[in-house]
DNA sequence: ACATGGACTGAATACTCGTTCAGTAGCGAA
DNA sequence: TTCGCTACTGAACGAGTATTCAGTCCATGT
């Protein structure tokens, strides 16, 4: 494969390689849109094509088939959250410390494409076996992040025995409810706020005793918030 | 209407309205086998009158038309929350023990119904927006009854100052993610096992200190599952 | 100027599925 | 037996859609 002066890959298949990536994007864009408003069944592949700004024919060309528009689409989402995860954790050594870098991470990829998560839930039972099984693999890798990191502070005895792959899926889940049930949360009105406040709930039933004050500035740290949110929060449906 | 000496209603009318209500529980039933299987676009008609063992115009003569299917379905679920959730708390008047006994039944809900509890994550975005606003309605008064004792547990002192609308949601959430994540939690061989550590785990950064002992016994209950569960588990997918 | 080939288009194809309704079956009353 | 009525049936209809492919367009090399 020939290369330029800076190592880019050059010549028409590298020219190729660009306009495929390019088109992909362009149609799991679209897809991710459609499909968050709609879901996958009532997208059509001519309305995914009209928003894409492209002709059927075209979506054909870049991806195999309706399914595959879908796993591209939760595929991509998944891929984020394994990127943005270790990235967040980068230049942490306290386990406590990189499990809350991580969960907020993860939480900020699931605010930034709230519509995105939730098609995990919603659609993944209309992909094969195969896809789903990747979709799947994808999303114990980075439950496995947080995971690792609860065993580590197990380890150094800043939190107290645990079932750390129960926890781990805890933190998956309460990251996901932000998306999930965003309509109850209304009292929240930012991902940080709820961060915090979420994280500061596991923490409190999981730190040692010796390690509470250490990282009391994870517990509680809007102490003014829940009172506030409580007295707001009505639960407007 | 005529009733007989038992105070049930007879005659034409009564034959009528029973063998409506026996014909939408076989509709309802065959209906949440299939979309437990297959979700709810990819269930046609005729297979759930198949599945129900009956013809399609039949189908149509009971319920209106294939969404209205859908929320008979979800209905059904989320009526017998509110059934059971309460039931399980009469007769219990500490706060803590209502609210973990409606937490357990809730769970137990979940539990007997799995396909079922993941439909109404699926496939609540296929009903109009009259029907969603009555699921979301039932949602919200099922977790209101957490909610309040979760207030009522602060009120006298035995829980921590919290959001009690945000923990709410997080145990009805908990409780959902037994049927949501159920493939992750192989190492959890029942849902009573389950149900205990997730109140645990809740419980034990809820409880105000001077309240630790007396509810001890909700405390890691089974202090030898954890440990357990973490040797087991390898989170196979 | 012309030829070549890859990218792109969108009408045509070949379905499936929700819904309807003309007709059948079964049953109690006269 | 005959009538009347209700519950039930399933073929037929119409709307909609995933996928294909014959043809167009355009950039490039000769």
């Amino acid at each position: 494969m020939e290369r330029d002066a800076t190592g880019m890959t050059v010549g028409p298949e590298a020219i190729r390689a660009a306009r495929t990536s390019w088109r992909r994007r362009q149609i799991v864009d679209a897809a991710t849109r459609l499909m968050g408003e709609q879901g996958y069944h009532d997208m059509s592949v001519s309305a995914l094509a009209r928003e894409a700004g492209i002709s059927v024919g075209t979506v054909y060309q870049y991806l195999d088939n309706k399914e595959s528009i879908l796993l591209a689409v939760l595929e991509d989402v998944l891929d984020t959250y394994a990127a943005e995860v270790p990235a967040a954790m980068v230049g942490l050594v306290d386990p406590v410390e990189r499990l809350a870098a991580g969960f907020l991470a993860y939480l900020d990829v699931v605010d930034g494409r709230r519509a995105a998560a939730v098609l995990a839930y919603r659609e993944s039972h209309s992909l094969s076996r195969a896809a789903l099984q990747r979709v799947i693999a994808l999303e114990v890798a980075t439950t496995g992040l947080l995971v690792a990191e609860l065993r580590a502070g197990s380890a150094t005895g800043a939190l107290r025995a645990h079932d750390a792959e129960l926890v781990g899926w805890n933190l998956t889940m309460l990251a996901h409810m932000w998306a999930l049930k965003h309509r109850h949360l209304g009292a929240y009105r930012d991902v940080g706020v709820y961060g915090r406040a979420q994280l500061s709930t596991v923490l409190c039933g999981l730190l040692a005793d010796a390690a509470r004050e250490r990282y009391g500035s994870f517990l509680e740290p809007t102490g003014a918030l829940p009172a506030q949110a409580a007295r707001r929060g009505g639960g407007s449906p």
